[in-house]
DNA sequence: ACTATCGATGTCAGGGGATGACATCACCCT
DNA sequence: AGGGTGATGTCATCCCCTGACATCGATAGT
């Protein structure tokens, strides 16, 4: 007989999510996703740092991707190798909608979360500088290109979010483009 | 006789940030606050809606100013209007240096008040895009121009922190040129 | 001058997030 | 067979934050 049922830090993800969606990110307590998981609060906050990091799982390998593409970008200019990768990243979020979409909603919904995220990006954008010294880019040019590559991500996505259908990938490259435009008047 | 000592804002918020350097932001309860201040833990939070506010009590004048030198700017480029507004405001940072460096020291040691600085600065890019859009600048060139202004002031504010004596608005223009450069390769 | 209202603060009770310390017990390894 | 391991449970506790109501100088209206 096993002593525990499998995949517990899943099962308070997706108890987790369910209730965010149906009761809103505030209106949930830890002990109710605990209990529809069929686990203990205690046993959320070892899998979990906090009530916000459920959200936030993927945002390691998020991450990986992106550093990992900037690397292995072709030899270039840093905002050329960032998009590229952020492109690929885009890619890769287009390929579930339905949840990056849902996701949102609850984070959009919470100035909370809406911490959490910034922060999430606030670190991308630091790891991504750090990915570009490796490639040579000097300071402070590694950290205003990785800057403005997550200015770009954050304005694409917004975009792609709130409009059915759309390409994010190609969202991501207009937006470096109109950057380009703009910083060149 | 008066009933209350004046002022009882400005003693919570001193009492905040003394406690917050003496004893780190994390190990310095409510409680202790109100208590250094002559109040109580109830009238912290009617005075502020969180621990963390405390330290942003000025971000709505910062917001104003900004804004103001964004919608005052003489026409042309939008990246233009907001280095101008930037750099007046990093003057002002650069009149009380010990205090600025003071708080952020504050911040720096701990993730939950980056959050807070994080979405603060959100919403700052958030009111300078709309300025800019009020100044005809469509989207979605307003929000880039905006992100990226505030991408550069955090890396131009970042450096300067950490030099002594360095000057602010030169860093921030300095900064402009850089994602100039990195932008056009 | 009297009185009603107001507004800043205090008091009290409680919920919910988060953490440390220790217990439990199926499973695995030797 | 027996001890160790690791995921989970149990219990106690701290602190952040909020709602409801009380207090009482100050102020305004008459």
């Amino acid at each position: 007989m096993v002593r525990w049922d499998p995949d517990s830090r899943g099962r308070l993800a997706q108890a987790a999510m369910e209730l965010y969606l149906e009761h809103g990110y505030d209106r949930t307590t830890v002990a109710e996703i605990a209990q529809r998981a069929g686990l203990t609060e205690r046993t959320f906050f070892r899998h979990f740092a906090d009530k916000r990091e459920v959200l936030f799982d993927g945002s390691h390998a998020l991450q990986s991707f992106l550093v990992d593409g900037v690397t292995a970008a072709p030899p270039g200019s840093p905002v050329d190798a960032l998009a590229r990768a952020l492109e690929g990243a885009g890619a890769r979020f287009q390929e579930v909608p339905e949840r990056v979409r849902a996701r949102q909603v609850v984070i959009d919904a919470n100035p909370e979360l809406q911490e959490r995220e910034l922060i999430k990006l606030a670190t991308l954008a630091g790891a991504l500088a750090e990915a570009l010294r490796a490639r040579d880019v000097p300071e402070p040019a590694a950290s205003l290109a990785a800057e403005a590559g997550i200015a770009v991500f954050k304005v694409a996505f917004a975009r792609w979010v709130h409009t059915e259908g759309a390409d994010l990938p190609g969202a991501i490259r207009d937006s470096f483009d109109v950057l380009r435009a703009v910083t060149a008047a």
